[in-house]
RNA sequence: GCCCGGGUGGUGGAAUCGGUAGACACGCAGGACUUAAAAUCCUGUGGUAGCAAUACUGUGCGGGUUCAAGUCCCGCCCCGGGUACCA
């Protein structure tokens, strides 16, 4: 084979690895350090893998195949978050069982990964709707379930050591105090209710997210913009009882770990805002007249150096002591807003932020440091979920309250000095206070210490901290996901024995809610357990990606979810590649869930990942052909302003060049529309214009990788993905260029074919000073590359090997078996058709890693550019260990140097080493 | 609004520590080989002026630090992503 034939390679190559090649090695075989390198496993929708997919696997794949290269033991595998919606929405329109098309789909996936040239070891697959898998995240819920957090230890423990303190000392917190005596007198529901509020999986009675169009709850990161993320449809709040983690109690310990791991700060920053600390503390104001026993209204602040600053109280349209607050000849008014506020929309409320409404309640609190009576307010930018539900007003020092009390005309009092108040809030947290009676002189940090001494100590209220992280609801209206393993006995829940596990996933007739409205597994025959009713929500389809990367370490374990053995050795993944859009969803819960497991002593870290990189998308370019209105005529772009067009989104893969529409294929895609409609050309060809945009079959502007695949080759789309740019930037995918990444490959092939018709010909003769220099910088540009996960440049530094490696007609067997060694990582198969003819008979995935020897890139001299006044004149050459007197010498009496100098005197003449001249004059 | 990125040729991008801006690739222009095409190879390619040597100019805008700034500092403009009445 004198050409370069890719199809042929490829094809062989893939066989032979499909036979195990990449299997993991045992821990117990081996005395290699491990690499665990993860990809984010993808759910198998229907249409399959698009180009903008492989790209995350590419960049793993390289660093997996180099880590094997450098002697590690690589843990890489992949599997499929096979649970979810959209099977489900197939399954109702289609009557087939979502597990069959689920099946099917994971079977494409499987062949187009395959295409690719991937080393994942298959052998340890795993697929969350698999019942040998979903045992265990049944097992990890029940362990949730037996746990609660303790606050001294800092960590979760067993349900039973909470139990012997309720037993020993009863409970003493504010909500419902008991003693021992009262423990020990409740019956087992009452037992059961009080152990519900301490469980780190819980029911209860809390506001979700409903979404009526999916018939389904949603958790907090599902919603997007006051719809759901999958489908776009409304979302309610509703009130229901629900199954839930307690991921609040880990609050801060997810906030803390985040300074041990080497992810994107980026991606840290968004998951310290979605936890959202907030210290501050809280502050009773009391009612001038007590409702009730209640005499007082709790405020949280962050802010209360500013107290004296207060000129009204608002509470939130949901705030419990409402009825009683409005009162007098504000009563009916004020229960009117809060009636139109609270049934309002999320959706609704979002959009209308900048409206600034609210209601006078007619009640007011005395002011615990001033004694003067202040208004109470109802107003919807108070939430009923964050905080206390109240807040003090503080119009000169916080823009909302601003904006209220321009609003009604209520006191703007300054307290800080360092703003004008007469135009806007100061909100920053420095200057020094003033008006403020015991605060007066002191700067902001101060004030507020103060200010929380003094409150404690008058026992007006603590220091405190808030968490904007809410719990999240583990409960689905759903047939396709994992079922809660949870009965009910007398109305009190519990979970099943472990030996009962998995519960599987029961067959039902239709996919649907039950006529009465209760979830799809209400439909299932005999969905109980020993006669007591079963838990009909599953899980959601977070669940099983929670765990899964602990899996893959044993995955057909079936005595425990992992043997010690291999967590031991594993440990956790060392680096984890996926898409940034799970940053507040996934990635908090999968942290969430290590942590937990850590606790209970089953694991032994509490990161899951050391190291996390996001690639970027590659979006879709969409091709528009623009349509004369009420016309069946269509114009070329560059004459579409002629006329009232509109633009139609057409199939890119029948535009050539970008840009140039095929009009035989056009034709041909849509044949009702396009056959015999008209066309306006411009220099004869159609042409169309360009949108970037996320890659979906909706806009037509989807590219396959088995089409590149076959035109191109898997290891001309590896290269080209990783040649587009730095992994982690988003960029639109585009074929332009992909040529330049073929013709690489070809010029690679060309330099092991010097021999008579171009055969495949090595000398064995010792190389050049030149030739070692060449490999020896690209294996130091190779290696510095991937630890820097920088695969554009290291994709151009070996152009640039093979083009100079060309010029000098290398093809010295040492110097080109060590440069397949390191493209291998990058174009698999093509290096192993080489290293196979350069007379091997094991894979280049086992080979080892080149040394790179420094030596071969020392200079002895530099060519100096020399510039003056910092501008580059002309180069000199001399020896890098030449004195430096002696080179301002020769510098300043060289003639050049004359003619820049231009009669002017110098002043000084820098010259740093290896890099540049510079005279000053 | 706030937080995080980013702005460099016709295009994707490079410049990792403040030291020759534009590596590598695409595209384009010209040429060689060929009956022709494909493939391959060679030359040129930031802008302006010039036959050329060369000169001036050039990394979003305005200022600053420095012998030297795409890179550092200050102020602004624009683009992308995340997030929000979170008190």
């Amino acid at each position: 084979m004198s050409h370069y034939e890719h199809q042929i390679i490829e094809k062989k190559w893939q066989d032979i690895w499909a036979k195990g090649v990449f299997r993991t090695e045992d821990p117990n075989q081996t005395d290699k350090p491990k690499y665990y390198v993860l990809d984010m496993f993808p759910y198998p929708s229907g249409a399959g893998l698009h180009v903008g997919h492989p790209l995350g696997y590419i960049a793993s794949d390289i660093v997996a195949r180099y880590k094997r290269l450098r002697g590690f033991n690589v843990l890489h595998p992949m599997g499929y978050d096979a649970f979810g919606l959209p099977a489900e929405q197939y399954a109702i329109q289609t009557g087939q069982h979502p597990a069959v098309t689920t099946e099917e789909n994971i079977k494409r996936y499987r062949e187009q990964l395959d295409r690719i040239g991937f080393s994942f070891d298959w052998s340890r697959e795993v697929k969350t709707c698999d019942p040998a898998y979903y045992k265990w995240t049944q097992w990890i819920f029940i362990q949730l379930f037996n746990s609660w957090y303790n606050p001294v230890s800092n960590k979760a423990e067993s349900i039973d050591s909470l139990i012997q303190i309720f037993e020993a000392s009863g409970c003493n917190n504010d909500i419902h105090p008991f003693s021992p005596e009262e423990w020990k007198s409740m019956d087992e529901k009452m037992q059961s209710s009080v152990l519900l509020n301490y469980r780190l999986a819980f029911l209860s009675e809390a506001m979700v997210n409903w979404c009526p169009a999916l018939g389904t709850v949603l958790a907090n990161d599902e919603v997007k913009d006051g719809v759901s993320e999958r489908g776009g449809h409304p979302v309610e709040r509703k009130l229901m009882t629900q199954w839930s983690l307690r991921i609040s109690a880990y609050a801060e310990r997810l906030l803390q770990g985040l300074d041990k791991i080497e992810w994107s700060d980026s991606l840290k920053e968004s998951q310290r805002n979605w936890i959202g600390k907030s210290t501050g503390c809280s502050l009773h104001f009391n009612l001038e007249n007590p409702v009730g026993d209640v005499s007082s209204l709790e405020v949280f602040t962050t802010r209360p150096d500013t107290v004296f600053g207060v000129s009204f109280l608002a509470i939130a349209p949901e705030h419990e002591l409402i009825d009683n607050l409005c009162t007098g000849i504000y009563r009916q008014a004020a229960l009117d807003y809060t009636e139109k506020a609270k049934n309002r929309s999320e959706r609704e409320r979002q959009s209308e932020v900048k409206n600034i409404t609210g209601a006078f309640t007619g009640s007011y609190v005395i002011h615990p440091f001033t004694g003067k009576k202040v208004q109470i307010w109802v107003a919807d930018y108070v939430l009923g979920g964050y905080g206390t539900g109240a807040v003090m007003g503080v119009p000169a020092h916080d823009s909302r309250d601003y904006s209220f009390a321009k609003f009604f005309n209520l006191d703007i009092t300054e307290v800080v000095k360092g703003g004008d108040i007469s135009i806007e809030s100061y909100d920053a947290k420095e200057g020094i206070l003033i008006n403020s009676d015991f605060l007066n002189g002191l700067e902001v940090k101060d004030a507020i210490k103060k200010a929380i001494s003094e409150i404690e100590q008058r026992g007006l209220g603590k220091g405190k901290t808030n968490y904007r992280l809410r719990d999240a609801v583990f409960g689905r209206q759903r047939y396709w996901g994992e079922p809660i393993p949870v009965y009910y006995q007398n109305d009190i829940p519990k979970v099943l024995p472990i030996d009962q596990l998995p519960l599987r996933l029961p067959e039902i007739d239709k996919y649907l809610p039950t006529e009465t409205g209760e979830p799809p597994l209400a439909r299932a025959n005999n969905w109980n357990y020993n006669g007591y009713p079963l838990e009909t929500t599953t899980m959601p389809g977070w669940a099983g990606s929670s765990w899964y990367f602990i899996r893959y370490m044993d995955p057909q374990n079936d005595q425990s979810f992992a043997s010690k053995a291999a967590l031991d050795y594993w440990k956790d993944i060392d680096l984890y590649i996926g898409g940034s859009e799970h940053a507040t969803g996934h990635l908090l819960y999968f942290r969430f869930w290590t942590k937990f497991l850590y606790d209970l002593g089953y694991i032994p870290v509490d990161e899951p990942a050391k190291k996390l990189v996001n690639q970027g998308m590659i979006q879709g370019t969409s091709c528009l052909i623009y349509r004369v209105n009420n016309t069946n005529k269509y114009v070329s772009f560059g004459l579409k302003d002629k006329y009232e067009t509109t633009a139609i989104h057409i199939d890119v893969n029948i535009v050539e060049q970008g840009n140039t529409v095929q009009l035989d294929k056009l034709k041909l895609w849509r044949p009702s529309e396009f056959e015999h409609a008209e066309y306006e050309l411009e220099n004869g060809k159609l042409i169309c214009g360009n949108e970037v945009g996320k890659m979906s079959k909706r806009w037509h502007n989807v590219v396959n990788p088995d089409d590149v695949c076959n035109d191109y080759g898997a290891d001309t789309l590896r290269l080209y993905e990783m040649f587009l740019g730095p992994l982690q930037d988003a960029k639109p995918w585009s074929t332009q260029g992909i040529e330049g990444v073929l013709r690489f490959l070809r010029k690679f092939w060309r330099l092991y074919h010097s021999g008579t018709n171009e055969s495949f010909f090595l000398s064995d003769e010792e190389p050049s000073k030149a030739e070692l220099k060449i490999l020896h910088k690209t294996i130091k540009k190779a290696t510095d590359d991937i630890d820097n996960f920088s695969f554009n440049t290291s994709v151009s530094a070996f152009m640039v090997c093979v083009n100079e490696l060309q010029d000098l007609k290398c093809n010295k067997r040492a110097i080109l078996e060590p440069l397949s060694i390191i493209l291998s990582p990058y174009a698999p198969h093509i290096t192993e058709e080489i290293w196979e003819m350069c007379g091997h008979t094991t894979s280049v995935s086992k080979a080892q890693w080149p040394a790179f020897n420094p030596e071969f890139l020392i200079e002895n001299e530099f060519n100096y550019p020399v510039s003056f006044n910092g501008k580059v004149r002309f180069n000199l050459n001399f020896a890098l260990d030449k004195d430096l007197k002696e080179m301002e010498s020769e510098i300043l009496n060289n003639e050049q140097t004359l003619k820049y100098l231009e009669g002017k005197p110098v002043k000084k003449v820098i010259i740093v080493k290896g890099k540049i001249v510079n005279v000053v004059a």
